[in-house]
RNA sequence: GCCGUUGUAGCUCAGUGGUAGAGCACUUCCUUGGUAAGGAAGAGGUCGUGAGUUCAAUUCUCAUCAACGGCUCCA
């Protein structure tokens, strides 16, 4: 006999040998139909696997990470399954369960999958499914998993078992299909009732951009119809908080073929975003004291070889243009310039930290294929400043600029993002890092340390860092859950001596400071990009670019009407009159589509009393209330930044 | 940049080997209506661009540009 603990704490006996499937038909029939795969320790296997010893185990369903993950994977092998049986001689590299579904990698010779050929592999897929085929595993030598390999003529799984230590290889069948896999999966085929293959695109061959490219395939599946169709239903509402979809609808930006790819042309609505959004990083830098600067969008060739840029960065800028025998490059970053102005007067230990911003307008010339809508864009406006400190002032610095992201998010009520502390990699140290592992070393365990007692969870990730030092970025995810970096904090251990920066300390010695590179609002692009798809296109008052539409129900009372929008536009709210010969209803519709916060509906009533009736975008009629009455609530909503309550 | 898909009016989209249509938006007129669409008339497109096939191309073929879904990359 053997003990089982459960997540509960409680324990039980069972015959030695019994598999966490009986296991779970012993607990209760529901739960062994439910149930996808098992922790067993803490290790995720087959719901098959004997146990022959004491353990804990956990029985995993799709509720769980774990079961969704292990469900998608099994997803994948059907796939791949409906795959061989439809285009033979097809060469399969890897299948994993992603985020919301599955993908699976393969080499189709040359021959590229249509959008009916892709409905008939579903099909296909929901047949084998229905087979209830069994996932049976089974333990193989290496050399018997490389003859099958080769037998079948597959170097990708050739490949990949070339990696694999043998002892740990295991084969899993279900129905005609065999692959190479650690597993676990779902004990049979037909736990998988909904199937949907979403989209089809070539991805690289280990990702890398030199490898070929293989087809990959995506999908997810489900165990009922009602959760597919739930999920395509979440999917609708996704699209309609895209920021391309808002922002075209609201009047913020838009794009021109002449003026060019990924350069966006800002209308007046989003204008007055950019506008709000630079008057709030403005009051914060003043308060943090930092100081104001303007920088030209151009700089010589030698700046950029100086600043160590160019080699790094010269494929993601514009090419230079030349005139009497200089290069000038457009700016991709605002660092070289800001250190000029370091340079330009000598700097004593008093002078420090010196914290110089700009909203810098950059050029970056990104690959065709990567730009998307306003958050991967080719000129974008940063929300840059560079601080200069003594490595003593380091962590205080660093730390208070923390705790001005912290300050911009509570007022944006931003809370799903990752905190992600990007390190190096010091197998590219000299390639893509700066060739200083101890200052790499030295400058993250300052930046960790920062964090950790500022009490900010985050993440760590290898290989994110820049190419002068650690930094910590700020992760979201777009509505149709691509991710981005929203802001970025980072260490530079390197420019200020290749500028040879210096400052002159307390025992007049020269000494080269650190510098911290910070856009706690990222650029306006990305920002604004994030914050329609956060807001579904309803910005807090402040920041709407129309703040208030003021709606006479009929001609008879547009001088009452115009009376008020000028009392509110003389305030500095921004008012608009709709004295359109329209039905108040319609009115009141176009304005709710255009997401305006407030709206004021003026008729008889409201002209005798001197008053308005106030109705809220999306909450509908407030009441009545006096013209200065809404006026001092209007304005301290705004002064306030206010958010949508 | 690579793989795949798409490209018709300001927007959303029908449609056809014989030089184009709807709804919304726009203009004018009628309507003066109390919390999400009142009515009528009108204007608006060389069907992304260039070449080819054809008696004839918006429709078929090729190239090119752009957008979209991914890969790679990134604020």
């Amino acid at each position: 006999m053997i003990n089982i603990k459960f997540p509960d704490g409680a324990e039980r006996s069972y015959e030695n040998g019994i598999s966490p499937l009986e296991i779970a038909k012993s607990i209760s029939e529901g739960l062994a139909r439910k149930v996808i795969v098992t922790s067993v320790d803490g290790v995720v296997r087959d719901l098959s696997t004997p146990l022959v010893t004491d353990a804990s185990i956990k029985l995993h369903t799709w509720d769980d990470a774990e079961g969704k993950s292990t469900f998608w994977h099994s997803s994948a092998h059907i796939l791949a399954e409906a795959v061989e049986a439809t285009f033979p001689g097809v060469k399969f590299w890897v299948g994993p369960a992603i985020d919301k579904g599955f993908y699976y990698d393969m080499d189709l010779g040359g021959k590229s999958i249509s959008e009916e050929e892709l409905l008939g592999l579903e099909k296909k897929m929901a047949e084998l499914a229905r087979k209830n085929n069994v996932f049976i595993r089974k333990e193989i030598s290496k050399a018997d998993a490389i003859a099958y390999f080769e037998e079948k003529g597959d170097e990708y799984k050739l490949d990949l078992l070339a990696g694999l230590p043998d002892g740990e290889i295991t084969f899993y069948t279900q129905g005609e299909f065999t692959d190479l896999c650690r597993g676990p999966h779902i004990p049979q085929t037909g736990l998988v009732k909904a199937i949907k293959l979403t989209s089809i695109a070539g991805a690289y061959w280990k990702g890398d951009e030199k490898n070929k490219q293989l087809t990959r395939i995506y999908g997810v599946s489900f165990p009922s119809q009602k959760e597919l169709d739930e999920h395509i239903q979440m999917l609708e509402e996704a699209k309609k908080r895209d920021h391309r979809k808002l922002g075209k609808e609201l009047g913020i930006f838009t794009f021109d073929d002449d003026v060019g790819p990924g350069l966006p042309l800002w209308m007046p609505n989003g204008t007055i975003v950019i506008e709000e959004l630079e008057r709030l990083a403005k009051e914060t830098e003043q308060a943090a004291g930092y100081k104001r600067v303007v920088t030209p969008h151009i700089a010589k060739e030698s700046m950029y070889l100086t600043s160590g840029h160019l080699p790094y960065y010269q494929d993601s800028m514009y090419p230079p243009m030349e005139l009497e025998g200089v290069k000038y490059y457009l700016k991709a970053m605002n660092c070289p310039h800001h250190h000029k102005i370091f340079s330009a007067e000598s700097r004593s230990y008093k002078d420090l930290p010196l914290r110089l911003a700009e909203y810098g307008t950059c050029y970056r010339y990104e690959q065709s294929g990567e730009l998307f809508g306003l958050m991967r864009v080719r000129c974008l406006h940063m929300n840059d400043a560079h601080i200069y400190c003594a490595k003593e002032d380091f962590a205080k610095e660093f730390r208070a600029v923390n705790d001005m992201y912290i300050k911009y998010f509570k007022i944006f009520g931003i809370e799903k993002y990752v905190m992600r502390l990007s390190l190096h990699d010091p197998a590219k140290l000299g390639q893509k890092y700066i060739n200083e592992p101890e200052l790499w070393q030295e400058t993250e365990a300052m930046v960790r340390e920062v964090l950790i007692e500022s009490n900010i969870p985050f993440v760590e990730v290898q290989d994110e860092g820049a190419f002068y030092g650690p930094k910590i970025d700020v992760q979201i995810w777009s509505a149709i859950g691509r991710e981005f970096t929203l802001a970025t904090n980072q260490v530079d251990f390197a420019q200020g001596r290749r500028f040879n920066l210096q400052y002159t300390n307390k025992e007049n010695h020269a000494e080269t400071p650190l510098i911290i590179h910070r856009a706690p609002l990222g650029t306006h692009e990305r920002f604004i990009g994030f914050l329609l798809e956060h807001y579904a296109g309803k910005f807090p008052l402040w920041l709407a670019p129309v703040q208030v539409k003021v709606l006479p129900i009929s001609d008879k009372f547009n001088d009452y009407a115009e009376s008020v929008n000028q009392q509110l536009l003389n305030a500095g709210i921004r008012s608009e009159l709709d004295d359109r010969a329209e039905k108040i209803g319609k009115k009141i519709r176009d304005t709710e589509l255009m997401k305006v916060p407030y709206m004021l509906i003026i008729g008889e009533k409201e002209q005798t009393e001197n008053a308005v009736s106030v109705r809220r975008q999306g909450k509908g009629d407030a009441g009545m209330s006096s013209v200065s009455e809404i006026l001092t609530n209007l304005t301290t909503e705004i002064r306030d930044r206010q958010s949508n309550s």
